[in-house]
DNA sequence: TTAAAATGTCTATTGATATAGACAACCATA
DNA sequence: TATGGTTGTCTATATCAATAGACATTTTAA
């Protein structure tokens, strides 16, 4: 653990950053959950054969994330660790996959758009290019915290009225269900990893640097024509996928 | 465009290296296809709202990387795109699934170990803990390009002798097929995301701060006995994962 | 009560990062 | 062949990142 070099220097990215980034995967890990704390900076500082003051800057980072607390004279108390289950099946739903994994669960209406489908848009759905679809434009939440962010698609002709139905029901499923389509399941999934966008980064309080798992998305009706497309931007350090076959 | 902030200062990642990151994306995602070229220098510090002498740090860097090459007097081309998609399926297999998407894979055998299952091993694999397992370390290329590094075990009493015939094969289906496993299918897939480490990134031949896409899997035989435990991490800007339901 | 161990604060110095401006060198094309 | 657009190079300056050392403050436990 000693000798292995994990950070490098003259990259563009800052030691601090680099061993905040590693710490906090750590704790993700479990770690530290012996003790409930991280190790003393100067044990830190050694193993990252960094400066203590690195090391500091990087618990200082943690800190104003809230995943750390440092008390003078005892340590850096681990405050909050966290990866949720996102089980990816024939039924994936945000809700009813998150399961007893927290107590509350949110879904947050951003942004609602009635739009032309773009070439891609409309190549999900099933559509023409042009023809009408709504946008809704989502912010999911596990016990008050940001989990994903996401930006839907659906059929503007079958679906009109979904925002208010979501806002309403703060899910999609049961915004289907008010529009008469009680059930619905997922066709395709592609996952993509990659460094959050200044917004998706406010959205989700995420810090710069930080990283992205991106599901495309599409569902469909029993008799298998689009109902939905969607991009949903997770906080990769707050989540995992599994995919049973 | 031009107005959104796209990069942040004061966070510990300098602003060449995230401007960097944003125009691989960009490259990978097909943004610059019209031209084959990046936009002009001032163009692009006009965007992300920074100094030209900052944006030529960036397009360095992706230089150094073999991504772009600038020609004086004409501009910056693209010289490598590449997305490879990895479908994830009952039946997922590393050369088939990338099938036509390249010329040349391969597959080698970095180390061999014969150890005992840790806790955690041993319940993926069905094992008790301490019975012996096989490990194999290898690095998957397409056309000479590093795509994945995978930590594998097998169960060491039934796969004895899979490294060597890892080696000649270059292939867990034939090696699998060597020791009389004709077909195996993907029991489960557990999807996340991360920084890559020191060592991954110098067999990936990454840049820090780069991310990898890491699935966990388990692969059993056709009476669900498992048969093989593997973390696989992948580049995140070179490939994408898709799940058919 | 004392000592050890841990975090907090301060000063100083060096190198990397970012901005700014000016101009050279090169390419395509009108 | 002249011109506009592009990348390449140089100098200068300000700020951030990292190291180094000294010492204060707080907690825990001997």
């Amino acid at each position: 653990m000693a000798g292995l070099k994990q950070v490098q220097r003259q990259t563009g990215v800052a030691l601090w950053r680099q061993i905040a980034d590693r710490i906090r995967e750590a704790i993700s890990n479990g770690a530290y959950d012996e003790t409930g704390m991280v190790p003393p900076e100067t044990v830190l500082a050694l193993q990252f054969g960094v400066n203590r003051h690195t090391v500091r800057s990087a618990l200082a980072a943690l800190a104003q994330e809230g995943i750390v607390r440092a008390v003078q004279g005892r340590g850096t108390l681990i405050e909050r660790k966290e990866r949720l289950n996102f089980p990816i099946t024939r039924r994936t739903r945000f809700t009813a996959g998150i399961g007893d994994q927290a107590r509350e669960t949110r879904g947050l209406l951003l942004d609602e758009a009635k739009e032309e489908a773009s070439a891609e848009i409309a190549r999900w759905l099933g559509l023409k290019p042009g023809e009408e679809v709504i946008r809704l434009e989502t912010l999911r939440q596990a016990d008050k915290r940001p989990v994903s962010r996401a930006t839907s698609w659906f059929p503007a002709k079958r679906f009109a009225g979904i925002g208010k139905a979501y806002r309403t029901g703060e899910s999609i499923t049961k915004a289907f269900a008010e529009l008469g389509l009680p059930d619905y399941v997922r066709a395709t999934t592609e996952v993509t990893a990659a460094h959050a966008s200044a917004v998706d980064m406010a959205d989700l309080e995420l810090t710069p640097g930080a990283i992205l798992l991106i599901a495309k998305a599409m569902n469909t009706d029993l008799e298998g024509v689009p109902v939905q497309y969607s991009i949903s931007r997770f906080a990769a350090d707050r989540v995992q996928f599994t995919i049973e076959n």
